[in-house]
DNA sequence: GAGTGGTCTAGACCACGTT
DNA sequence: ACGTGGTCTAGACCACTCT
């Protein structure tokens, strides 16, 4: 009796994940649940749709709620600013800047950001360290037709991530995750070894529309992202 | 008047995009959003705890809703079973099992997943075709102690993966990525060059307290994994 | 048509954390 | 102490979709 959705939510769990109630197997309805635990059908709803939400159950109206078959399984990662990954390990973050140019933009950046012919793009490299060891390598363009303002900006100081933050804080993304190898340049810029594995994130992100930045962020070597769920 | 929770939840979001409310502002409390969009509280309330949820604000008792500062971004990946990733992608999916055998765990195989000393666990490497071409080499072990049923289990046909999930389809699970080098075996069963950059997913599960399987995925060269958010 | 989940309401009480 | 969000309730109506 006077079950709360968190009770509703986690006796359920423990019923789909004990095997209680199989895989694919019909869940009783809202109103039956109600009666079980003693609360009201909104409490359960709560509770199911949290479960739906989180890709254990499926729900359908009038046809019902099932255990899902096979479960979606999925991650979330946070996406910290390097700063914080960095300062989070306890280790002194350090920052450089070590080319700025102002570029018309490749084809292959005009492809990825939907960009007009002979846009014009502020080019940045730089460098993130973690008590003075190379931690990251980040590779960035900026649209300058949508974000003019970064040709003035001063990069020497503040990475553009927080810059861009600061300036467009709300923003979708398209990121993606692969490995790469270490060129001859990349490898100066971590002190490793050329032809070295690099764990590698770009992202491209978008405001209102418009693309405003695209990035290639790279890991020194060893590098691992991970999480739990 | 009238508004939904998702009328409400666009509109509040719409405020912050659009830089209306500043990051790190108050927002009015619930009771006066309640009223000038002429709903009930509770809409309101579901609406900023969908807000809250996907990182953009930030609530505390008494204190109110700001606005994040920096918001946190967060990127879900789902984690499909690879036949689907394969399949989805409309190729045809084919499974092969290089090698399967009963060994004791390795030493740095009990560190990761806490078993006892001499503990058996069976070692499993198995291919994921994509149109023939070579698209996933999976090493896995499976522990023993907690799965003496995978001792009998025929993973000449269904991969492990499948097996498990119907076997035990909850768990909790930690995964890390990151990019490793293909060595003269995985550069054979890739079908790449020995030295090629890989993109290496690991993953750990468990199952009520107790470790039931390590699996290292390495996919062919040139694999991405990518979302939106 | 009918059963199920999806949502809204008006009100209430509680929990937390700031002041 | 008190203001805010967190949650619950009992009831209502609606939207979808299966039969």
């Amino acid at each position: 009796m006077n079950a709360t959705y968190k009770d509703v939510k986690s006796d359920i769990l423990s019923k789909i994940t004990s095997g209680h109630w199989q895989p694919g197997s019909l869940i009783p309805n809202e109103i039956e649940l109600a009666e079980t635990y003693g609360c009201a059908r909104a409490t359960v709803n709560r509770a199911m749709r949290e479960l739906a939400d989180d890709g254990l159950i499926e729900r359908r109206r009038k046809a019902g709620t099932r255990v899902r078959a096979s479960p979606i399984r999925q991650a979330r990662f946070d996406i910290p600013l390097v700063r914080r990954e960095i300062e989070d390990k306890g280790a002194e973050y350090r920052y450089s800047l070590a080319s700025r140019s102002i570029e018309t933009a490749p084809d292959w950046l005009r492809t990825r950001l939907q960009l007009g012919q002979g846009a014009d793009a502020l080019h940045l490299v730089c460098m993130h360290y973690a008590d003075g060891d190379p931690f990251q390598h980040e590779d960035r363009w900026i649209n300058l037709e949508v974000l003019p303002q970064a040709r003035d900006a001063d990069f020497s100081q503040v990475g553009p991530n927080e810059w861009l933050v600061s300036t467009i804080p709300f923003s979708t993304a398209e990121i993606s995750f692969s490995a790469t190898l270490a060129d001859r340049a990349l490898a100066e810029y971590l002190a490793c070894d050329t032809g070295a594995p690099l764990f590698t994130v770009e992202r491209a992100t978008w405001f209102e529309g418009d693309a405003n930045t695209f990035v290639r962020l790279t890991y020194r070597p060893g590098h691992r992202m991970t999480t739990r769920y």
